[in-house]
DNA sequence: ACCAGTACTTTATCAGATCAAGTACTTGAT
DNA sequence: ATCAAGTACTTGATCTGATAAAGTACTGGT
């Protein structure tokens, strides 16, 4: 009778963020790296990039910052919006460029790491 | 006086496996598409797959291997090596077959997402 | 006998992502 | 005026997967 528990395929539910575990400080420092940016602005720009595809949750994101500043790869100041509507912007600093540059050639080898290992053909030919 | 902390650059460390977190299944997965194999000989192939730029340390993989048996995407069984020496071999399940060709997608589609985040440039032109 | 390598295992720990919830303000609809 | 929804930021608890560190057990070379 078809009680077969596989029944919901959304078709493009969400993406697994997990995939993209240790990139989000890459992904948002490429994302501050020609203007500085709020934080909820950054959430919405990575959203919104992937057309809702993919989401990095805030939860994430704003411990990410807390991260990079500590770090000293981004620097963080209140904007002056005096009549309410706080924001927090964020900046990247020298040293958060250099990393950033560091991290995205790491992510280009290992793509070619893994493309290479899922095609791992067995033995010796 | 060059007091410079940032001296060691060992030109190619083992690579921070934590980039591919998410993945390592995927990639044991492809290693036994074509041939059942004993955990240490899976452990090896990824190794010497990037000359020793990359390793999936041997407690990764014994979790995994673990992970992937309860899950059903591969069985397990001892060899049948009776003067000592014992291994334990796995073999991919359809069920297992059909997982890695959604996460050899999926991989894809993250490779295309990341590579996008990675450039975006701002503002619309 | 000893050491290095093969082969497997377990326990504890850590970082990063997420859930769930909350605060606070603004704007649009009724 | 009030209410819902969106903007914007924050916190604490929890989960997963990777790792360190240690151990067991066997084999082959010196």
């Amino acid at each position: 009778m078809a009680s077969n528990p596989v029944d919901k395929q959304p078709q493009s539910e969400p993406f697994a963020a997990d995939l993209l575990r240790g990139h989000t400080d890459t992904i948002v420092l490429g994302v501050l790296r020609d203007a500085q940016r709020y934080g909820f602005e950054i959430y919405k720009t990575i959203r919104d990039a992937t057309g809702g595809l993919y989401e990095i949750k805030e939860a994430t994101l704003y411990a990410t910052y807390r991260r990079l500043v500590k770090d000293g790869l981004v620097e963080a100041s209140w904007g002056d919006e005096t009549q309410g509507g706080r924001r927090k912007y964020y900046r990247i600093t020298d040293a958060g460029r250099a990393v950033y540059r560091k991290n995205v050639q790491d992510w280009t080898a290992t793509q070619n790491i893994i493309n290479k290992l899922l095609n791992v053909k067995g033995g010796t030919p």
